[in-house]
DNA sequence: GTTCCTGCAAATCCTTTGCAAGTTC
DNA sequence: GAACTTGCAAAGGATTTGCAGGAAC
């Protein structure tokens, strides 16, 4: 399958980052690799930690944020903070995207639009600025929630 | 002076707002208001409390992280939130607008571009979704600090 | 006088750190 | 065996809450 391949890139790069800065592998860091891998995209600190803990309940929450850190520093993982809340999705060559958020199931879906980037480097052009990130965030009902007609009491950013 | 006017307008919007919930009047919302008003875009709270207990120190942290609950409820202020760190600006009949962030000195500028929150919609009307929101922010390099060439280690978002 | 405010200290929440014991190389 | 990891408990930083005394209505 496509998708195992790709995990076992993610360890192989993981593998590398181990041994270029000196490090030891671990089982605990396999199992949170292996476990992020399979998992679906955007998963809190506390959702990484109860899937890790299903495999293996001894593995602590420090743990988790210590190897979180690692799998960022490597390219692995990247952070995403909604509403206060802070997720982790994969990153290793993913396309880059941003994200809607539905007020009222919270669900996170991604897009990308290659038209609104180029605009963002026009306004940066015009302000003598070099961009070297962005982060882009809509909020509000998704096509499941209209439907629905749950509208939930709006969490306006 | 237009700006005084603003800020009156401001005042009267939170007086109202003090009265339609039958809240009370206080010393400390008075002033911690009017220090939001004359200062500066993007305060932190520290920032904000520091410029309040210039004129009376016996405010307390606590009470200006309450008022700035009051002022956002009642549309005055508004809550950003970079690199992790809090900040507040004036809401109230400002247009809407994002945020460039420089990597170097942490400055925050401002932007707006109209065709950006066009196509925001049609990206949105695609998936189905409405929007009711949204945060943008770019980070780079500012002019200034491209110009002095020092550029600090990039804190990629 | 009742209800709301305030400031303090304490509590929370999320994340990081110090450390002794266990693992990896 | 030296260096790195782990999990726990404790520390941190930001924000909220409980409460007794004080102010506003």
């Amino acid at each position: 399958m496509k998708t195992d391949n790709v995990a076992r890139e993610e360890k192989e790069v993981f593998a590398a980052y181990i041994t270029r800065h000196r490090l030891k592998r671990s089982e605990q860091r396999d199992v949170i690799l292996d476990v992020f891998l399979r998992s679906e995209r955007h998963l809190s600190v506390d959702d990484l930690l109860q899937l890790v803990q299903k495999r293996r309940p001894d593995i602590g929450r420090t743990t988790v944020y210590r190897t979180l850190k690692l799998l960022h520093a490597a390219g692995l993982a990247q952070e995403l903070v909604v509403q206060g809340q802070t997720y982790f999705e994969r990153e290793y060559k993913r396309q880059h995207h941003d994200h809607f958020i539905c007020n009222s199931c919270a669900d996170i879906i991604e897009f990308a639009n290659p038209d609104i980037e180029r605009l963002q480097e026009e306004v940066a052009a015009e302000l003598g600025f070099v961009i070297e990130g962005h982060r882009h965030q809509i909020y509000g009902q998704c096509r499941r929630c209209l439907a629905r007609g749950t509208r939930a009491e709006s969490r306006k950013p």
